[in-house]
DNA sequence: GCTCGAAATTGGAATCGTTCTAGTTTCCCG
DNA sequence: CGGGAAACTAGAACGATTCCAATTTCGAGC
């Protein structure tokens, strides 16, 4: 489900290419993807819409979850759920989990220590077929 | 695949018990957490709604999303979500995920191989202080 | 460039799980 | 038995998301 290699796509701040792995690209979906590439703070829908009135202000909120829904169909972007909190959005397609800080509220991407495949230390039974995993923790971070 | 620390509580087919856990039990409290019990089958508050009508017919839908919620705070049973869909309940406290079955929409549930602590394959900041983890699998398990 | 059908966008209404509110009932301790 | 706190209830309210119908934009073929 997870493709390591961002550089899969082109550089989100050129100008727009015509599609990203097989998606038309439009003005719309092509700034939502660039903000989410930009700043990879795990915006929510709304926040996206808020973002994006400087780029595309005749954007609508149904057009910002239709863009975010296009990129998850195509595998260019994530979407990330923390219990039933607003979704967020999460352009790291590397498999990681993510790390809610109840402290300052912040998301943090985790990786898994080097030769780890997550699927391996599960007790599943034979001929299990795992499309997809999701991976959320919740706790406090060092300030540093 | 089953709660090992289930005899924590005491067994739910007896009477009602004054307190679980610290929580004082109360008639529609019982039966919720009965309900969970006897069918491991990770209901909705909905579905638990439904399934009381027979035990508790005045109970409204607010108290059991009340008693589902008194519960969870008081780590007697589990809350659990599926992106957004409407949470599920679970009373196995045992360290496990979820793992989605999208051929059969069933829910079971998934342990660690034997040894393995989930915290400890995860490339996590020195201090990082983990209180809850969540994970869910989707895919396909062999019908047999 | 122009036309036409398909796809995308838009704003607003509708949906639905969940939470809130206010009133009533039940519990418990004196 | 009386009074205050906790629990329960029904229904209203809420908020994230989806749906809908009406435009707008796009692209292929002229």
């Amino acid at each position: 489900m997870v493709s390591p290699n961002s550089n899969l796509h082109p550089a989100p701040d050129g100008d727009m290419p015509p599609e990203i792995g097989g998606l038309k690209m439009t003005r719309q979906r092509w700034e939502t993807y660039r903000l989410l590439m930009e700043q990879r703070t795990h915006p929510t829908a709304n926040e996206v819409f808020m973002k994006m009135q400087d780029r595309v202000p005749s954007i609508s909120l149904a057009t910002v979850y239709n863009c975010l829904e296009a990129l998850v169909q195509h595998g260019i972007i994530r979407q990330v759920n923390f219990d039933r909190e607003p979704s967020r959005f999460c352009p790291n397609l590397a498999d990681h989990g993510h790390f809610h800080d109840k402290a300052t509220g912040s998301i943090h991407d985790v990786t898994f220590k080097p030769g780890i495949n997550l699927a391996d230390v599960l007790d599943l039974p034979e001929g299990t077929v795992v499309t997809d995993i999701e991976l959320t923790l919740r706790g406090e971070m060092p300030s540093h």
